[in-house]
DNA sequence: TTTTAAATAGGACGGTTGTCCTATTTTTTT
DNA sequence: AAAAAAATAGGACAACCGTCCTATTTAAAA
């Protein structure tokens, strides 16, 4: 019955517990018993450790991507493209502020841990950054779009955070509204003056 | 001759090697070799790891605490105080690199591993978050102080967070001077206009 | 100097880790 | 229905973990 569905379920279940537990804290014992198979079983299907983290930063490549490519194709402006950005900040914000964001807290275990997925996890970071640059660029930001999304990019880690350490979610909706008057303030800024930051 | 220095001495090797490789992933034989000393001589200083953590936090609120004392005393304005903490950046950028903030990392290791010493981690981000407050108190700017350092030390944790995935000094660069000048932009907010953030 | 306490060394413990192996069961193919 | 392949189970492995114990050495107190 469950013939080939073993395989993404285990992706699956490390995909969570990874981020709920991170790498390192989470065992193969435990993600075998969560899904109630066996840890020769378990050995059937990944050899390493490694290769259950390299399956699930592909895991998560692929749907971040198509995560952005549709909102492209809802043929919004890019500024509501940003805005959805912001916006995955709000609609995560019960797992952000237990578990804090998934990209930032695997790239800084993984980097604390010298290891060598790390650089594929940081592609996660590099999928954001140059979709978010994009969409500066459209939006008429061209020489300053990868400043604007690297800033973008900063705030989000440095919220989900804080929203984390202090169990706050009131913070993440105050600092969303900060971010989209910044993010307003910053269209018209060729054409008039923006008020106050 | 090294009698009562011993303790102190683990004390330090814990806190360099728990921000420089995690808490989990540092070991007491770890520890232990790195000091030339035995596991044995080890446990008769720290029963247990939690003990060390517990320490080796302790040690870093009083060392942290001490530091923005020694700003207040050094008796600029609140404005070149809040400069003086924005320049951690700039100062640390090197370990920031490497290692992250110390501060952020640590909380979101010890909450995942859902860790008794979590709380305890967390008082360093309010000691930083009191002591923001009562700068942006004395600019002037009660009423949304708290908000304006939750903000600061948002930003900050982006820009380390960051700076280490992309193994970027620049951008701790750039990043320091967009804040300063959001800064200036700040003082000047209730008489002025401000131009562009 | 003798006695007492503090400090260190080094090994032993039960448990867990990632990894690996070999049977057994289930599914697919012929 | 028989043969081959895929999938699962369960245990064994060496290594390491945090913890603990008991000798031995060093320093302090008497």
């Amino acid at each position: 019955m469950a013939n080939k569905l073993t395989r993404d379920r285990i992706v699956d279940k490390a995909d969570q517990l990874f981020y709920e537990q991170g790498f390192e804290h989470t065992s193969f014992a435990q993600i075998a018993e969560a899904l109630g198979i066996s840890r020769g079983n378990f050995y059937y299907h990944f050899k390493t450790k490694d290769e259950i983290l390299d399956e699930v930063i592909g895991h998560r490549l692929v749907r971040t991507n198509s995560m952005l490519e549709s909102w492209a194709l809802e043929g919004e402006t890019p500024m509501d493209r940003i805005r959805s950005f912001i916006n995955i900040l709000v609609m995560n914000r019960a797992k952000i502020k237990r578990y804090g964001c998934p990209v930032g807290t695997l790239c800084s275990e993984l980097s604390k841990l010298a290891h060598p997925e790390k650089e594929h996890a940081n592609e996660l970071f590099t999928l954001f950054r140059t979709w978010l640059r994009r969409q500066f660029e459209q939006l008429g930001h061209s020489d300053e779009a990868d400043e604007l999304a690297m800033h973008l990019l900063a705030l989000s880690q440095g919220i989900a955070t804080l929203s984390s350490a202090f169990q706050d979610e009131k913070f993440i909706y105050s600092e969303v509204n900060r971010l989209n008057e910044w993010l307003a303030s910053l269209t018209v800024a060729t054409n008039t003056q923006s008020e106050v930051h």
